[in-house]
DNA sequence: CTCGCAGTGTATGGATCCAATCTCAAGACG
DNA sequence: CGTCTTGAGATTGGATCCATACACTGCGAG
C-alpha cells in the first residue's frame, strides 16, 4: 500500500490530468520546483506531451491539495510560507492529527502495525535525507490510513504537502544530530498504537509535532535559504 | 465588507469561471442543490450561457472548497455527509476555529467590533431561518477575518461550507426553541472579543461549537430527511 | 421470473484554435 | 535623469469539435 500516491482520492480528473498532476506533485514534494517558482502551462504540457488543458485541470487539483496557488490571468506557482504561517500550520497539525489518529487507531489491524514497525526499522537504518522524508511521511500517513472521514484525512495530507519543502530544509540543516529524538518519539507512538491507547498516542503525537515546531522556530534561515 | 463572497481568495479562475463558481456556490449554500445531487456540466453551461469549459474549472474550484466532489468520467455532485462524518467535522471546527480566532482577535479594530455588534443585534431581531444562517455565518467569519494565515482561514471556510446544509436542516427542525442559547453564547464571545481575551474567547467558541455538535447528534433524522 | 449481456445514448475528457489580459522593455517627455 | 506611456511578445482563458468511457434499457437465455 502506497499512501504517498493515494492523494488522488476525493478530487479527481482523468487519465492525462492525473498523469500531469502526479508528475507535478512529485516534483514539488521532491523540492525540484521550489516555493515561489512560477509554473507555466505550456512548458509542462510540452514536457509531458499533452495539451495545455489537462495541465490546467492538474493545476486546479494541486491547488485543491495546497501544493500550488493560482490567480486569474497570472498563472500558478508554488506557495511560499512565511515563518508565522509555518508556525500556524504546525499548530493546526498539532490539533488535527491526534483527531485523525483517534479515528484511525482502533481500526488498525496487525498487518498495518507490522508495516509500521518495518517502516520505523527502515527509518532507523536510513541516513539519506530524501529517503528519510519519504519514509517518515509514509509512516505517519499510514497511522492515519484507517481514518475514513475524508475531509479530515484530506486536510491532513494537505498540511503535510504544504510543509514538505520546509521539513526538507530543516532536516538538511540539522543533519542527523537530532534524529534520535524522532526515533524515540516514533517508538513511543508505535507502542501506544500497539496497545490501542488513543489518549497516549495522541499525546505523544502532539508532542512530536510541537517539538518540531519549536525547533523550526529556532532556524529562521530556512526561509531565506533560496527561492 | 462582505465576508461571505470573499471565498474566491486563494484559488481563482477568471471571469466566466468565477461567475459560474459564484452561481453554484450560492445555489449549494442556499440548499437549492441538495447533498447527493449530481451536477451536469452541460446543464449549468446552458443555464448560464457559457461553454462547458468554465463550468469544469468552476467545479474544480468548488471541489477545492469542499462544496462538490468529483470522480473521473463520473462527474461532480454535492457531497453527502454521514452522522459520523458530520460529528468529526464539528470536532475539527472545535480545534481549528479557536486557533483562527486567536490569530485574528488581536488585530480586530473598533470598526469590526462595531459591525459584529450590529450583526448580533440583527441576529436577535431575526426570525427567518435562511437569514439567520447568513447572519450567523457572517458573524463568525468576521471574527476570523484578520487571520492572515491563508491555509487556516481557507480550511475554516471549507468546514463551514460542507456543514451548511445540515446546519440549515437542524435550525429548521428545532425552530426558535434553542435560539436564545446561541444569542447568549454570541454575547459572551463578543464580550471576550471586546476585552481582547484570547483564552476566554477560544473557550466560549469551543463550547459553542461543541454544544451544537452534541445537539446535532440527538437529531439523526437530519440525514434521512430528503435527497 | 430473474440474471446476464449487448447496444445505444448521454455525459465527461482532450485537442486545437482564437480572444483577452498581463508582463516587460524601450522610448519619449517632463 | 527619472518616470510615464506605449507597444510587442508571451501567457492564460474560452469556445468549438471530436474521442472515449460510463449508464441505462431492452432482449435473450437459463
Amino acid at each position: 500500500m502506497d499512501v504517498t500516491d493515494d492523494m488522488t482520492d476525493g478530487a479527481a480528473g482523468s487519465a492525462a490530468s492525473l498523469r500531469v498532476a502526479a508528475y507535478l506533485r512529485q516534483a514539488i514534494l521532491d523540492g525540484q520546483i521550489p516555493p515561489g517558482h512560477r509554473i507555466r502551462q505550456s512548458e509542462i504540457a510540452e514536457r509531458l506531451g499533452a495539451s495545455r488543458l489537462p495541465v490546467r485541470e492538474a493545476l486546479r487539483m494541486l491547488t485543491a491539495e495546497g501544493l500550488t496557488e493560482q490567480e486569474p490571468n497570472k498563472g500558478a506557482w508554488v506557495p511560499r510560507l512565511g515563518a508565522r504561517e509555518l508556525d500556524v500550520v504546525y499548530r493546526m497539525r498539532e490539533r488535527l492529527e491526534p483527531l485523525a489518529l483517534a479515528e484511525s487507531l482502533p481500526r488498525l489491524d496487525d498487518e498495518v502495525i507490522a508495516e509500521l514497525e518495518a517502516l520505523q526499522r527502515a527509518i532507523e537504518r536510513n541516513t539519506d535525507v530524501t529517503e528519510f522524508l519519504r519514509l517518515d511521511r509514509e509512516f505517519h500517513l499510514l497511522t492515519y490510513s484507517r481514518c475514513e472521514v475524508e475531509p479530515l484525512a484530506g486536510i491532513v495530507v494537505r498540511l503535510w504537502n504544504s510543509t514538505q519543502y520546509y521539513r526538507r530544509a530543516f532536516m538538511t540543516i540539522i543533519g542527523e544530530t537530532r534524529r534520535w529524538i524522532v526515533n524515540a518519539e516514533h517508538q513511543l507512538l508505535l507502542d501506544a498504537v500497539r496497545r490501542g491507547d488513543v489518549v497516549d498516542a495522541g499525546r505523544v503525537l502532539e508532542g512530536h509535532i510541537r517539538r518540531t515546531r519549536v525547533e523550526l522556530s529556532h532556524h529562521p534561515e530556512i526561509f531565506t535559504a533560496n527561492g
